[in-house]
DNA sequence: GTGATGACGGAAA
DNA sequence: CTTTCCGCCATCA
C-alpha cells in the first residue's frame, strides 16, 4: 500500500476546495480540478477520504466513471443525467462550468 | 538524483 | 462508434 500522499499542500486543498464547489446534479472533470495533473486531482480525490468531499461528482473529461456503479447511483440520484452501458454522464448538459448553451 | 505509479487526457487506428 | 497507445504532472520509495 502506497502511504497515503501528503494533503497539507495548496495543490491537494485547492483540488479538494473545487470538488467541494461542483454543485449536486452537476460534475466536474479532473482536469477541471487541476488541469496541469489530472491524475494528480485523482490521486487526492482517493485518499482524501473525506466525506465532505463529492467525489462521486468527478468524472473524466468524456463523461465516464470511475468508480462504476457506485458511483453511477450517487449521481442519479442527484438527477445528473446518465446514458448508455456502462452508464456514463451526459457532460454536455451536467458540467458545472459549462452550463453555457453549446448551440 | 533516478525510477516507477496513478480515481487522466487526447490523438490515432 | 470502440479500443489502443503515448504523454503529462506531481508524489513516493
Amino acid at each position: 500500500m502506497r502511504r497515503p500522499p501528503d494533503l497539507t499542500t495548496d495543490r491537494a486543498r485547492a483540488v479538494l476546495g473545487r470538488a467541494r464547489a461542483v454543485p449536486a446534479g452537476h460534475v466536474a472533470a479532473y482536469s477541471d480540478l487541476d488541469p496541469a495533473a489530472p491524475r494528480f486531482a485523482g490521486t487526492i480525490l482517493s485518499a482524501s477520504g473525506d466525506p465532505s468531499v463529492p467525489w462521486h461528482r468527478i468524472v473524466r473529461s468524456d463523461g465516464s466513471l470511475t468508480q462504476g456503479e457506485r458511483q453511477a447511483k450517487l449521481l442519479a440520484a442527484e438527477g445528473v443525467a446518465l446514458t448508455g452501458d456502462p452508464p456514463r454522464v451526459d457532460v454536455r448538459l451536467a458540467r458545472w462550468w459549462s452550463d453555457v448553451d453549446p448551440a
